[in-house]
DNA sequence: CCGTGTCAATACTACGTATGACGTCGCGAC
DNA sequence: GTCGCGACGTCATACGTAGTATTGACACGG
């Protein structure tokens, strides 16, 4: 009986498969997956190697991938979870990690945790549905972790609110130090804290480090020296103002980099001097420090081992290494140092 | 013989098949796919409909994206390829396009062609390999359009350099008139051009369209007064301070809000005031222009329209309805004036 | 009591790939 | 001459789903 005959037609559809190219090669389909898989070793011949590849560059020929993952029972993608893709930071996060994840094979889809407030319910969908492998969350909170627990197997988690749970974090503790030694040094002994609300588990865990480093630096703290802002610019400038009135503070700490960009509005508004009457410090060291003038003073977070790290550890975690899982990886932060900061005012 | 022999020991897998769900509500798997593709009416009973719904929630059951796709050879799964997501303004266009896929049912994968100088091959890859259905390529230029014709027909273009090419593009035209006709108008006869070189096309598109509408006005322009520059914010500033001194012009276009952020920085160094000894225009009206100090005057695009029409065009190409081909989308731009451009200098 | 029509549910196959289990062929050794 | 064996290929099957063809049951008109 001819050979191929169940699939003589196969190669009338648009699409090119591992059939069509072993017709045009003149050998099986077998043959053509062992080549395209680089598994020829041993059991296929040099010239019948060739013959494949050329055939199949020729034909333009490319493994489905559906097909693929039905066969093997992974595919190799990853779905990277932030809290806000407009965030410049966050964007360069989500550059990092794909760069990352390409150099392993892995494609990355892209899920912003802001614009779905089912993101979760969607998540575990897409894991339970094949669509994707894993998921690295960043900033994610205890209410996230709970719906991802079905799936938790999948997920890693970047700054979570509960350092246990994170395959990656930051040092979060150590930079608190910093801003807050940084600040007493210059004098200041009154320090307000300005924080984004998008990520409440992180957002706590931040402040409450910067609640022991004031307290361990013998300063007091104010329930009035602190506000919350969601990140649109005008939103936020409102709040910093509301802070700023209401606050005798001398230096003031933001969550993040577009909240101190909100306090220099701010301050411009109430006609008070950055750094002469203010002292700033940000968060993230997106450029935007260094735009804003005078340029800010900052915690910078190296982005690029962070998403290299923990697309790694997830890359791991899905091919079941469990060998080095012995707890999170702590990155550490860098304060940056520039203008907005100076000597407290008399 | 007893049914599902074949399929017997198919549920002792980790994952839950429509196999494993037919078995635990006692009917076949054709019964599940039929429920669960919605494509119950007037085939299946309403008990035994609600049966299998609540076994398959029980059970955690969600079908296998891969076989799905295998079967009916569509996998819901856009990819975007932007040129840089650390720029704020695609991060916005990522986050719009992903909502409104979304919303279609698709997942949207992302490419950052900023940081691979192959991705146009592993798109190509990617799509013959039926990992995405289609791609928007935003600010394409004619290299990669080049490359990406094996598969043009899941290629949609935004903005490209060749408007006939572009399923959707901005009224570049009409937006450089109304810049230059805002500069003339408050005296300005001498007008600098800084543009990003990050997508060549797009760029000298927009830049012809400068020159344009700068004749029209009857005005001169000097090739030193035009400067290109990557986006990295010391570079760029080492290219405005350039431009600055090089020329003597009262007014700058910049091709991005992110170049004019540089622009302020050399005017700084060079102790040259804004808008009073020079004015200045951006492009894209991200956050960034009313963080700036004055504000920045800059056309704005309206991302979400953008995004939205780009997407659904892509859908429906995809989806083979050809019947609103007629051209592409044009989207108006909006010149947002703000406190960066003044009267000329005497 | 037999067509005939309708509703409900099932059997079975194809989608394209990877891979373990089988040939087959040539050649050297006994 | 045949046995063993390595090198090279092919066969057949399963992955999980969608959907078409089919069966079964039941009611109703003739």
């Amino acid at each position: 009986m001819a050979p191929g005959k169940r699939r003589a037609n196969a190669a009338k559809g648009s699409s090119v498969t591992s059939f069509a190219v072993a017709e045009a090669a003149g050998v099986s389909q077998s043959t053509v997956s062992l080549v395209m898989s680089g598994k020829a070793a041993g059991r296929v011949s040099k010239a019948t190697r060739l013959l494949v590849e050329e055939t199949a560059r020729r034909l333009g020929y490319q493994p489905n991938a559906s097909a693929q993952m039905l066969r093997t029972g992974s595919l190799k993608t990853l779905s990277l979870a932030v809290p806000n893709v407009e965030q410049p930071f966050f964007g360069q996060v989500l550059v990092r990690a794909e760069l990352t994840a390409r150099e392993n094979g892995y494609s990355v889809l892209l899920i912003d945790t802001s614009s779905d407030t089912r993101w979760c319910e969607r998540l575990v969908r897409m894991i339970r549905g094949r669509l994707i492998a894993g998921c690295i969350v960043y900033a994610g909170d205890v209410a996230a972790e709970r719906l991802l627990r079905p799936v938790r197997d999948h997920i890693l988690y970047v700054e979570a609110d509960d350092v246990a749970r994170s395959g990656v974090d930051l040092n979060v503790a150590a930079a608190m130090r910093m801003v807050v030694e940084h600040l007493a040094g210059l004098g200041h002994r009154r320090i307000g804290y300005f924080a984004a609300d998008y990520a409440k588990g992180a957002f706590r865990r931040r402040f409450r480090y910067f609640l022991d480093e004031v307290e361990r630096a013998g300063l007091a703290f104010d329930p009035r020296w602190q506000a919350r802002s969601t990140f649109g610019l005008d939103p936020a400038t409102e709040n910093a103002v509301g802070l700023l009135r209401s606050g005798d503070f001398t230096a003031v700490f933001c969550d993040d980099d577009l909240l101190a960009a909100a306090t220099y509005r701010a301050a411009r508004q109430l006609g008070r001097i950055i750094p002469d009457d203010l002292s700033v410090v940000g968060f993230n060291d997106v450029e935007l420090a260094r735009i804003l003038w005078p340029e800010l003073t900052t915690v910078a977070i190296p982005t690029e081992k962070v998403a290299r790290s923990s697309v790694e550890r997830m890359i791991a975690t899905l091919q079941g290494d469990e060998t080095d899982d012995d707890g999170p990886d702590i990155v550490d932060l860098l304060l940056r140092v520039r203008g907005s900061t100076g000597p407290a005012p008399a």
